[in-house]
Formats: C-alpha cells, structure tokens, sequence
RNA sequence: GGGCUCAUAGCUCAGACGGUUAGAGCGUACGCCUGAUAAGCGUAAGGUCGGUGGUUCGAUUCCACUUGAGCCCA
C-alpha cells in the first residue's frame, strides 16, 4: 500500500520559480485595475498625515541605478506607512526646464536655435520634456513604486510656474533680489553667454607673462628689512595679458612661504618654492633672501597697479597653488569665476572693462575701442616700455572654446540676478537645527555650506526656463523690481503657462496703469531666465501648497548626498526667506551607487549596470530586495555578485514562503486556530521568535534602517525556520491526521508567521508579498485586496515569555552538540539520515537536570528516531562524542533499533506488530486507523 | 587643493564607555536526504578589523598621519 496518500504533504499552486520579469507586469496590472494607490489613501484619510515630497529627477534619458535606490527607498517608506496607517500620499514630481533638454531637444530635431523662434524651440523643449517624464514614468512604475502616476507634478506647468514667480515675489519684496555682475563664459564672436556643457577644449598658443606690482603699503611688516618700499615688487603671472585692466588683487596661499629675493636692486616677491621658477623665465641669479613670510602674514598690503593709477589688494585664498607660476595671483573679479568669488569675500568691485563683442570699455582707459586681443599686444608692448615685464614666453595649453563657432572664449562679468544670502543666513542656519538629518553628520555639512556660501546668481542667459519677471524703464532704463507686478505676472502665467512672457508685449504683461518712477509707462522685459536649482527649490510651496492632500511642510525629503548643494539648499534657501523656516521636518540622504570595488559606475570603465536589464533578468523585486540590503548611509555597491548573492536570498525567502503556504492548504483561520495556552512550547518559541522578528523589524522600519530587516528577515527565515522549526514541525505536520489538535496548533504557528512575514516583507518585496498574499488563507476581516492595505502586525505581549526562551536557547545549544555526533556518526557510515538514529545521551548536573525537563521534546528536536538519556558521564563508552561547548554531556550515536515505518519513517519496534498494516509503527496505525 | 564621508571574512551586514579564542547569514568545500525537490538538512574551512605611528598595562574600538574610494566645491 502506498502510505504516502494518507498523508499531508504540502500542497499549492504558488511556484518555487518566481519568474519576476513575466510575472510583476501582471501584479502592477491589478494594481493600476483596483487603483490602489487612491484605495491606500482612502483607508486613511483622516489618519496622521505622512508627506514625503519627492524630488524631482531631471526629465532626460533612461534610469539609472541612482534613480532606482532613490525611488525604492521613498517607497519602502511610504508603503510602510500606509501599512502602520498613516494617510501618506506620494505625488512623484520632474525637473523639466534648463540647458540638457534645450540640447537634447535640438539634438533630436536637428535644428540650431536660430532655425525657429522662441516660442517654437519652447514648445519643442516641453514636447521633449514630456516625452522624457513619460517615458521615465513608466521605468518608475515597473519598479513597483506607487504614487499618484495619473497627475504627478511638473516643474513647467503653470501653477507651479505661478508659484515659484509668487516666492520670487515674496524675496523680491524682503529686498534678497538684486542686480550685479558675475563673470560667465562668453563668446565675443556670437556674442553669448556661453554654458559650461557649450564649452570645448582646444590648445591655444599664448603669451605667459610675469608682471611685477610695485609694493605701496606694506603694513609695517618690511620696516626693519633695510629696503626701499619702492624697489619691492609682487610678481604675478598671467597668460590672460588682457585681463590686467581688470586686476584689483593680488591672491596669495595662506598657508605658503614667501621671500622676499634680491636681485641687484630689486626685490621679487613670490612663493619660495616657485623662486626657481621665476629666476628661470625671468633668466635672474645670484638673490640674497631677505625675508620670509606665510601668506596670511602678508595679508591687507597694498601694491600699485602696473598701468592704471589703482591700488592692488594682496588677499589670500585656498584656491591658489604652487603648481606653476609664482604663487602670486592675478586677481581680476570680472574676469574669473575664482576671482569673482574671493573678491566677494574681501568685496572687490567686479570690475568689467571689456563689452559683449570683446572689446575694451571706457573703463579700460588708454586701451578702450582694442578688441581683446589687440589689447593683448598694447598691453604687453607698455609693459615692456615701463619695465614692469619681467619675463615673456610662449606656451600652448589647452583653452575653452565655443562649441558653436570654435572661437576662442573669455570670462566677462556680465549682469546677473543675484538673491541674496546674507539676508537670511542666520534665519537658514537656525531652520537647519530644527530639523532631523539623517546621518546625523548631514546637519554640519549642510551648516558649513550655508554659513560659507555666496550670494546665489539666479538669472540664465537660456530660452528653456521660467523668466525672471522684470522688466526695465525704456527710457530711464532703471529696472522694476516690485511684488505687485510679480505677482499679477505670476496670475498671468497660472492661467497661460509661461509662454505669455514670450507672447505678450511688456504693456500687456503689467497691471494697466504702470508707471516708472521717471514717469515713463514704456518697458522691457528681462530676457534672462531662472536657474532650475530655482524651479525645484519652489516645489515646497509649488506641490506641498496647491493640493488638497499634501501639506507643508514635508515630513520628510530623501535625496543622494549630492543634494546637500543641490535640492536640500535650494529649498531650505526659498523657504526660509519668504517663510523663515526650513519645508522638511526630516532630511534623510543615501550614497551614490557604485560597482563591486566601489568606484563609481561609468561607460568607460564599463562598469555600469543598467536596472532595466536587472528587471528584465532577475525582476524588480530584486532590486529592491538589493535597495533593502544595504546601508545607504554610505554609499551603495552593485554588482553581478551582488546580484547572484541577492536572487539566493529571494529564493530563501521566497521558498520559507512556500513551504508555509503548501502547509496551510486544509487551514482556514477562522475556525482552525489554536488557542495559545494548548500549544506545546515549540510552538510557542515559534510565536516568541516571531514577536522578536516584529519589533526588530518594526524597529528598523521606524529608524530606517532597511539593511537590519533584510538581515533580521533572512536569518528568520534561514536560522529559526528552515533550519530549526520547520524541519521539526514535518513530521506532525505530515503524519499526524489533519484535523488533530497538533498539527492545528502548527498550522495556527505557520499562518501567524506567513501572515506577519507576508507583511512586514510588502514595503520591500511588494510584488511576491502580494502574490503570497493571494494564495494565503485569509481570516474574514483581514481579506484585503493587496497586501498593501492591510495593517501591520501586531506584537502579543504575552507571547514574549523570556523564561521559554531561555530554556529554549539551552536546547538549541544541546542539539548543536547533538547535531555534531550524528555528523560524525554519517562520517562513519553509522547513520545516513537522522532518522536512522538512536542517540544515547550522557549527562550529569544542571544538564541532565534540564534534560530529563524536556525529554519529551528530543526526539522531535533532533529529528531522530529514539534518546536515551542516561545520568552520569562515568556511564559514557570511550567512544562517545564528548561535548565541546558543554562538558556535562556526552553523545552516543548507533543505528535505530526496529524497523523503519513506512508511513512516517521512523525507526520504531512497533513496527510489523499489525497484521493489517505490518508496515506501519503504532502511532501511524492509529492515524490511519482514524482516517 | 579644500570641506564632508566611507573602509570589519569572497559578498551583505553586526559589534565593542578600549579588555577573555571579533559575530551572523549568504557564498565556498565536504557530506546527508530524496515526502519544501531547478528544493531541504548537517559539518567545516575563511578575518594580522585598509596601512603606519602614538596614547594606554592593553586598540580593530581613542588620537595623528597615510592609502584607496565617494559626494560637493575650487
């Protein structure tokens, strides 16, 4: 007879195989049909609100692993929350304007920007743009992530345009808007600013000069040196002749040597350790040293400037090297973007003598109506004749150039919006400690860049972009900067989109009735757009403040580490100047991704890993299982092992799984459940574990500390259950009848643990908890559609019985030295499977004592077919396993006597006493007896 | 060059107010089972805690420097 129909083995319909990539699209089909992102609100509306605001990726090409960490990350969270009923809806967002997508745009089309007009190469961008958000949109939602897909935000739409005009309204009016210069790369040829991706690099062929600066003041410091101030010069070099006009400094390195050389009867000043340097190009030798200083000591002296009749400040910076030259630097504000920021330090003017077609200015005196380069000549030609020169070479090196007309480019100061930052700094730097930063070391970070940044240049000389919305007297030329006109501009543009600015004529743009000052009712427009750093750092007020169900401030942002300057500071920036506190309670920030060695992911390295094909070979859920796995505090490693390590844990996982549900087919929780107090205390160390496993994973979630719920979970599933309780529990489960009060209380056991594990594994593996939880049985009121609504379990107190464990961790240490002599037996060729196994323990003292306390449990927690328990270790034959860890015990292992059952395979010398059944030992006579 | 950060077994992570042989799981090797079967179980091997120096009776844990890596800036 074929005993194995008589019993229960596991049945279900849910594959070992998981066969993500066929099987999640089907998932996220279900979901979109019971739109399950509205039904998760729905559950919770009027709950605690829980708002992450998203930022937004910037709306161009495929995603990448960045993208995946960072959106599987939100998720986790606010699935999480949903679960532990927080009404926490996700409105994902993108970053739709600026130069990438002009690019991209033009790129595509295959047209220059000249080809079409303004409002056509707009519409361009934004067709480009949209395509970008929905294509990425898509690649988003296949990761599983849910949000309101259906109506995300976009920074280009007209309410959000509308706002962040209104928030540049509201600085404006605190007076943080304001108008100065600021070098940019400009091409003299096309006369344009010129972006940093515009730029190409080319040798170039040019004069490097070492020019000397007469000493005018020198603070006192050079008193006692026995020198005339008149014969001590700072010498500089320079291959940008041009720019002297514009030099108001001289920058040193604070932290360098300077000597002050004699040459007959002059004295150099440079970097000690350029002096060889100097003497070689300028062919001088034989110096007598009379002094050396650091850097910062000499700072606030003052020289003459070559040609001009103009003070030069000495200054020291960070920037300034050894690498070449003479560690003096020519230091001209208008002309770099280093010297532009030093100069705002020490407040220099930025001075700016060259205009848009690369010719000097009044303000360069003598040389006005010189093209750059023509000055280049005068310039060096006068340097000679005052013998301020002294040296000349030619070097090549490589120079930017415009990308358009291959020309090469200058640095000039144009006119530029500025906002601000000393207005509101301290206003910053407070907001700042108000709110949590995960890890912590992100609140320095984040302070020191606050406290030490410049002002913030706001204003783009692009097309693809929300306009800055002034506009300037046409006839007294002063520029109309006032809160009322913003914001009906700001009305205008909620009701037309930002085109109107292009559109409409300045008249039309104003509330009717403008005047300027002068009494003119004549205008401009700015041409001048926002920097996008502007657009996103709106969305605060753009999102959080124009939907019903969002609020400000956010909860939480979680962003990369890159966003310290980014996304954190320039939201941080807008709010606290228009509504003095920061827009997150809690900044939470990851790593980068990077390979398996830690570098970073690049196509010419080749180290790269495309998450789409992650998908289409392993599936989503594996790589959120992998978002889960490590600790995005630092940054993030990814790789083909990585890879093959995480599909090992899915299918551990996945398979504790399946074996629960196969063990739960003939089990409805509503009437099959076993009351706590009838069960056996194995099984109560299993609900005990299982509490355990729900705070620690309850805990991790709050802290959010994925990497410990995917090691609390695996080893759940590895170490108490596969290999400890559910090897055990085969037995009863199989052999005993299926309705006995065992083998319920085990099933009771099995669906506590699948329907928590089902649970608290959602937020991360979201595809297979939901497809767990289809084949699962359901009590009545927790039959949800998608595991996503249900509620997150619950710890039983009285389940945590610290006495049980105790006395259960005794045991898992006893089996461990038991486990040991049957290896060893196996070795032997005693014993094959444990079941072949008579064990003869050995023990004296508390050990036996705790023993002979448990000995009903010891054939069933080996997995052997008989124990004796014997007291006295004297009693143990020679060739015992003596205990390693506990030396009180001592282990015998020999064949089973009898003979083994063929229902149950256990070694029994019941076995053959039936006529009826000679195969069958007695207890499984009596199972099937009863059947 | 500057600011911030990271560095523990092949992999992902624990750990310690400084103090006995530094832990877990996976992977690997070997074996068992064939009633979780493209599964399951067992045993074992694996680390001079990135390097150097210092403080200390004692450091992987504290300090300095250094190497490699990452982000931002210059």
């Amino acid at each position: 007879m074929d005993y194995s129909k008589t019993l229960n083995l596991p049945q279900t319909e849910f594959a070992m195989r998981a066969n993500l990539p066929q099987k999640e699209p089907n998932i996220l089909k279900e979901w979109e049909d019971i739109d399950i992102y509205k039904k998760a609100l729905q559950k919770n509306k009027g709950k605690t609100p829980f708002i992450l605001h998203d930022g937004p990726p910037y709306a161009n090409g495929d995603i990448h692993l960045g993208h995946t960490l960072n959106k599987i990350l939100k998720d986790m969270i606010n699935k999480y929350k949903t679960m532990r009923g927080f009404y926490a809806p996700y409105v994902p967002g993108w970053d739709t304007h600026g130069l990438p997508i002009e690019l991209q745009a033009l790129k595509k089309l295959g047209i220059k920007v000249h080809d079409v007009s303004t409002i056509e190469f707009r519409n361009m961008c934004r067709d480009y743009a949209l395509e970008q958000v929905e294509r990425q949109k898509e690649q988003f939602k296949r990761l599983g992530v849910i949000g309101d897909w259906e109506n995300p935000y976009l920074t280009l739409s007209p309410e959000f345009e509308a706002k962040q005009i209104e928030i540049f309204g509201d600085m404006a009016q605190k007076g943080y808007i304001y108008k100065g210069l600021k070098p940019v790369y400009w091409c003299p040829s096309c006369e344009t600013a010129l972006a940093e991706a515009e730029i190409e690099y080319d040798d170039e062929t040019s004069n490097s000069i070492y020019v000397k600066f007469r000493l005018l003041d020198d603070k006192g410091l050079f008193k006692d040196l026995g020198v005339n101030l008149n014969n001590i010069y700072y010498v500089i070099w320079t291959t940008t002749t041009w720019t002297l006009p514009a030099n108001l400094a001289i920058c040193l390195g604070p932290d360098f040597d300077y000597v002050l050389a004699k040459f007959d009867e002059e004295v150099y000043i440079v970097a000690k350790e350029l002096l060889e340097n100097v003497k070689k190009a300028a062919k001088l030798e034989g110096e007598e040293i009379l002094a050396t200083f650091k850097g910062y000591e000499l700072d606030g002296q003052v020289c003459h400037h070559p040609f001009f009749d103009r003070e030069s400040l000495i200054i020291v910076g960070e920037h300034v090297t050894l690498d070449s030259g003479t560690g003096c630097v020519h230091t001209a504000p208008g002309h770099g973007e280093e010297d532009f920021y030093i100069g705002q330090k020490y407040g220099l003017d930025v001075l700016n003598p060259v205009d848009g077609k690369g010719r000097f200015t009044e303000l360069a005196g003598k040389y006005a109506g010189l093209t750059y380069k023509e000055g280049n000549k005068a310039i060096l030609q006068d340097l000679r004749e005052s013998n301020m020169l002294l040296a000349e070479e030619k070097i090549t090196h490589s120079y930017p150039h415009c990308w358009r007309c291959k020309n090469p480019i200058i640095f000039r100061a144009t006119e530029q919006w500025f906002a601000s930052i000393e207005g509101f700094r301290k206003a910053a730097i407070e907001a700042i400690k108000e709110v949590k930063w995960i890890p912590e070391w992100g609140e320095d970070r984040i302070e020191s860049m606050v406290a030490e940044r410049g002002d913030w240049c706001i204003s783009r000389q692009r097309t693809w972009g929300v306009p800055i919305p002034i506009f300037y007297c046409e006839d007294c030329g002063k520029e109309l900067v006032d809160k009322n006109i913003i914001y009906h501009v700001a009305e205008i543009f909620r009701q037309k989109g930002s085109n109107a600015w292009f559109e409409l004529e300045a008249k039309d743009l104003l509330p009717e009735g403008t005047k300027c000052g002068c009494g003119s009712d004549r205008f401009r427009k700015e041409t001048d757009i926002m920097d996008v750093w502007f657009d996103s750092g709106s969305s605060h007020v753009g999102v959080l403040e124009t939907r019903d169900e969002l609020s400000w401030p956010a909860d939480l942002y979680i962003e990369g580490n890159d966003q310290y300057r980014g996304w954190f500071q320039s939201s941080l920036l807008t709010s606290v100047a228009t509504r003095e506190k920061a827009p997150y309670k809690m900044v939470i920030t990851h790593g980068m991704v990077v390979d398996g060695e830690g570098r970073k992911m690049s196509k010419s390295l080749g180290n790269g890993i495309d998450p789409l094909d992650v998908i289409k070979e392993y599936g989503a859920d594996v790589l959120r299982l992998w978002v889960s796995s490590a600790d995005y505090k630092s940054d993030v490693r990814m790789s083909k092992d990585i890879l093959k390590q995480l599909s090992e844990v899915y299918r551990k996982i996945r398979n504790t799984a399946r074996f629960l549900l196969g063990n739960l087919y003939d089990f409805n929780p509503d009437t099959d459940m076993v009351a706590y107090e009838e069960m056996n205390e194995l099984d109560k160390w299993a609900l005990l574990k299982l509490q355990h496993l729900i705070k620690d994973v309850t805990d991790a979630y709050e802290n959010y500390e994925f990497h410990i719920l995917y090691h609390d979970i695996h080893n759940f599933c590895v170490v108490d259950m596969s290999n400890f309780y559910l090897d055990i529990i085969k037995d009863r489960l199989y052999t005993e009848r299926p309705d006995s009060k065992e083998r319920r209380a085990a099933q009771t056991v099995l669906w506590t643990i699948l329907d928590a594990l089902v649970k608290m594994i959602a937020p991360v593996l979201s595809f297979t908890a939901d497809e767990i939880w289809k084949y699962m049985p359901k009590t009545k009121n927790n039959n949800y559609e998608s595991v996503h609504l249900a509620d997150w379990p619950e710890i039983i107190e009285k389940y945590v019985d610290k006495e049980l464990e105790n006395r259960w961790d005794n045991v898992q240490r006893i089996r461990g030295e038991v486990l040991k002599a049957l290896e060893i037996a196996r070795v032997n060729k005693i014993i094959g499977h444990s079941l072949n196994a008579k064990v003869q323990i050995f023990a004296e003292g508390e050990t036996y004592n705790f023993l002979n306390e448990i000995r009903n449990y010891l054939e069933t927690v080996f997995i052997v077919s008989k124990v004796e328990l014997i007291e006295g270790l004297e009693n143990a034959p020679e060739n015992a396993y003596k205990g390693e860890e506990i030396k009180e015990l001592a282990v015998l292992v020999s064949q089973a006597e009898g003979e083994k059952c063929e229902r149950c395979w256990v070694y029994s010398e019941t076995v053959g006493k039936s006529e009826e059944h000679p195969t069958l030992c007695a207890r499984c006579l009596d199972v099937v007896k009863s059947l």
